[in-house]
RNA sequence: GCGGGGGUGGCGGAAUGGCAGACGCGCACGUCUCAGAAGCGUGUGGGGUAACCCUUGAGGGUUCAACUCCCUCCUCCCGCACCA
């Protein structure tokens, strides 16, 4: 027979309810802990990926609780986006209704999981109470100058019919339905995002609990690369293009220059030269392609002859102007110095088209060849300047410096920084998000909803069709409004923002989450933040947690918080796979937990969603391991039959040893060998026998894993209160010292013995032992030991 | 190409300079049972009758001692990428 986990889980999950068990409140007086997992987009259904996610927090908080910190643990819902949409379209439902019941589903399964969460403070970004902070913000933006619109090509989705950011462009596809994008030109709004660059890199530096992958990612995204622009005039003209470059050590190896195709110049550069036709058919190819296609073709280098030359400003060398689809405008100047002999681009770009070649490196070890033409690749490495005027014969790390200060000193060049982070693009031509809060007025032109008519609320009823952009745009009364400035006729803003904005403050919005005369309450923020834990997966790396450190910044200047950085620790935790791969629909190996918790209960499937892996690795599904953990439940279930009045002495040694082990690995999140040690506990009970107290605390240890499970046995032990209103075990480290110590004896390393002896015996008496056991004894065969290494309390080596 | 992380039994994994394989899954045998399931017990890296020998991707090095540190290489996963 096995413990009724059915009866079980019901009951505790009503009583924690009722109780409001797990409701925080703001008390200076205690030691706060904000333990935050990224909130799920409410698709209805929650997936294994959900349970270990929150599972792995589960355990966080309510260890914590138990050590006493005043925990707070909220969950909520990314509720916009457009799966309510496409849902609406298909069955002709209204969003707002679609996700309602998604909510409520998703609810209910998170609840049957018995996660320890403050219900009270749950917020839904689809709601006009939240989002009327996004406007809010973007308010705020606008008045510093951090929004703004710009016309420009972006990146568009045919079949979302709606533009996409850079981050949200995988593959050349789109990332929610993979169809191939395309360029267009469109009046969009962004957040300035560049303008906090150099502080979202250098405070990377802050987040010592964070990933080294997720740091290198975000450093990566960012993007900074430090060189010089060095200004090349047109032959017979004026004209300058700057050129930027990491490698100034090789501008005397720059035998010709490159542009983008649509470098302002280009137009200029061809005009009445033979080439042009050939130029402007190549330009006009190359636009005709998207941006994120462009980067992703292969690795064949078109390109064109301007006609046009420049002059290499340190030697004066006329180097003919090309235009080339590898050289992109977004990056840089959008015009680089091409040296084939050191750059494998520019190698391969000069012998197709056979442009001039120089060595001015040379490696300092091992001299190659000094004419170009013998060579088969570039040379990128360090070495020694030649064929570089007065730079002869320096180390080129050396000569980077040197040049570039002289060029600086000449007014030919300037130290310089460019970076790959772009503005982050908010527009998107879809219904079920926040309303951007402008109006369009013929004679006042753009123009901000007053802060007291937010929000602007989205109008319910909406024709879905699918088709020709945004829904919002065929609603009336929603377009046509008056200027809040002239109160003439006005057009309102139709598109609406990523859901990304929406997701880039909500932990702020947790600490005060019904507050309407902010978006948080400040003197609430300033005791909860920052967020003590952040637990999520690792596709957020980049895009959720750069845009989230970004708001916060923001927030800092305007004083709103006395922090620059969110999220204190983070923990990223591995995906679910199934037979070697990710659980996903398309793939049709989904393992719903809904079943196995019916199944094995809620406590067997978090016990063994946390026993299989760590939690930052990959964890492969195994039913039989969630068999295995439902026996270990049931195992430690009967021990309540077999209790025994007196404590055995080693069994009193080893809760104390277990204790010990399970605190440190809870704090440092090694919930798969701090399960192990409380198998190993259990296992030494189970045989023989223990008393109720080495019983009680085994089960308090048990009790942030299988919540369910231990509050039940806690109350069949005779308490009255939960608990989770007790405090957790604390070792006594008198009882971890041993008396006797197994030694382990090795003969050259090799293990061949062990004794038993007292803790503090000394090293001569231990010696005399140790040569007189049998085994060495017989492995000496009267040979004298050379050497006869102790390490105190653990072994001895004897060296022959 | 650049960056990050891996490679340990049949499987998930443990050990971060000191007994490799904790804990669990699986498997085998035993016990209980009319029988099966559950439970309980014993064993379980490979080779060898045994003493012993071999074994942490490969090779080298440091050390009394290496899964762990250093060097060379192979390989897998993830992220970024005509980034100048």
């Amino acid at each position: 027979m096995h413990y009724n986990f059915k009866k079980i889980e019901e009951k505790w999950q009503k009583i924690w309810q009722k109780s409001q068990a797990f409701r925080a409140q703001a008390d200076p007086k205690r030691k706060k802990y904000y333990l935050l997992e990224m909130f799920p987009y409410p698709s209805g259904k929650i997936h294994m990926g959900h349970v270990r996610n929150y599972t792995i927090g589960d355990v966080a908080s309510r260890f914590k609780t138990l050590q006493g910190y005043n925990v707070m643990h909220p969950m909520g819902f990314d509720a916009f986006g457009q799966p309510a949409e496409n849902a609406a379209i298909k069955n002709k439902t209204k969003p707002a209704e679609w996700t309602r019941r998604c909510i409520q589903e998703m609810e209910t399964e998170l609840k049957k999981m018995g996660f320890s969460y403050d219900w009270e403070r749950e917020v839904s970004t689809c709601q006009a109470d939240y989002y009327k902070w996004n406007q809010w913000i973007f308010l705020k933006m606008l008045e510093r100058g951090l929004a703004y619109k710009k016309a420009s090509g972006v990146n568009w989705c045919p079949s979302c019919q709606t533009t996409l950011a850079n981050e949200e462009v995988v593959d050349c596809g789109c990332w929610r339905c993979h169809t191939k994008v395309e360029q267009k030109d469109l009046d969009q709004w962004y957040l300035k995002i560049t303008g906090y660059k150099e502080r979202l890199l250098e405070d990377l530096g802050q987040l010592k609990n964070w990933p080294q992958r997720v740091l290198a990612m975000q450093n990566n995204w960012i993007g900074k690369s430090s060189g010089v622009d060095i200004y090349f005039h047109l032959e017979n003209s004026d004209k300058l293009i700057s050129v930027f470059t990491t490698r100034v050590d090789t501008i005397f190896g720059a035998t010709y220059i490159v542009l983008a195709p649509e470098h302002p110049l280009v137009k200029d550069l061809i005009v009445g030269k033979p080439q042009e036709k050939e130029a402007l058919e190549f330009i006009k190819k190359v636009a005709s392609e998207s941006k994120v296609v462009r980067a992703a073709s292969d690795v064949k280098k078109e390109g064109v002859f301007t006609g046009s030359f420049a002059v290499n400003p340190v030697n004066n060398e006329k180097v003919p102007i090309w235009i080339a689809d590898y050289v992109l405008m977004e990056y840089g100047t959008g015009a680089i110095m091409a040296v084939p002999m050191h750059d494998q681009r520019d190698f391969l770009f000069a012998k197709e088209h056979k442009l001039p070649l120089r060595i001015v490196i040379e490696p300092a070890a091992n001299p190659r060849t000094r004419e170009p033409r013998e060579l088969t690749e570039a040379y990128e490495g360090d070495g020694q300047q030649i064929n570089s005027g007065e730079f002869n014969g320096l180390d080129n790390q050396e000569a980077k410096t040197k040049i570039a200060q002289w060029m600086e000193a000449k007014g030919i060049g300037k130290v310089q920084t460019h970076w790959r982070l772009r503005d982050w693009l908010i527009s998107r031509q879809r219904y079920w998000g926040t309303p951007i809060p402008i109006i369009y007025c013929s004679k006042c032109g753009v123009v901000p909803v007053p802060y007291k008519d937010l929000p602007v609320e989205l109008p319910p009823d909406v024709p879905f069709t699918g088709e020709g952009g945004s829904p919002l745009g065929k609603v009336k009364k929603f377009v046509e409004v008056s200027c809040p400035k002239c109160a003439g006729r006005a057009r309102r803003e139709t598109d609406t923002m990523t859901t990304f904005f929406d997701s880039s403050w909500y932990f702020l919005r947790f600490c005060s989450p019904k507050f309407n005369a902010a978006p948080f309450n400040l003197q609430e923020a300033k005791y909860w933040m920052v967020v003590d834990q952040y637990i999520g997966g690792i596709e957020h790396a980049i895009l959720h947690l750069l845009y989230s450190r970004f708001f916060t910044k923001f927030f800092q200047d305007l004083k709103m918080v006395d922090f620059n950085e969110p999220f204190e620790k983070l923990l990223t935790q591995g995906m679910v796979l199934k037979d070697g791969e990710v659980m996903s629909k398309s793939r049709g190996n989904i393992v719903n937990p809904d079943s196995m918790i019916k199944d094995y209960g809620a406590d067997a499937l978090r016990l063994f969603i946390l026993f299989a892996a760590p939690p930052e690795t990959e964890l492969e599904w195994n039913e039989r391991g969630l068999e295995g953990a439902f026996k270990f439940l049931n195992r430690v279930w009967r021990i309540q039959d077999n209790l025994v009045d007196n404590p055995d002495q080693e069994i009193l040694k080893s809760l104390h040893k277990t204790i010990k082990k399970v605190s440190t690995d809870f704090s440092e999140f090694k919930f798969n060998t701090a399960i192990a040690s409380l198998m190993e506990l259990t296992n030494a009970i189970y045989q023989l026998g223990a008393d109720k107290e080495v019983f009680l605390n085994l089960v308090i240890m048990l009790s942030p894993i299988v919540p369910h499970f231990a509050e039940e046995l806690w109350q069949i032990l005779g308490n009255k209160e939960s608990i989770f209103k007790g405090a957790w075990p604390q070792y006594d480290p008198k009882l971890l010292v041993e008396e006797n110590v197994e030694l382990v004896i090795q003969i050259n390393g090799k293990l061949r013995s062990k004794i038993e002896v007292a803790r503090d015996i000394s090293e001569d008496k231990l010696k005399s032992l140790v040569l007189g056991d049998q085994k060495v004894i017989s492995w000496l065969e009267g040979r004298p030991p050379k050497k006869f290494i102790v390490v105190p309390q653990k072994l001895v080596n004897i060296v022959l």
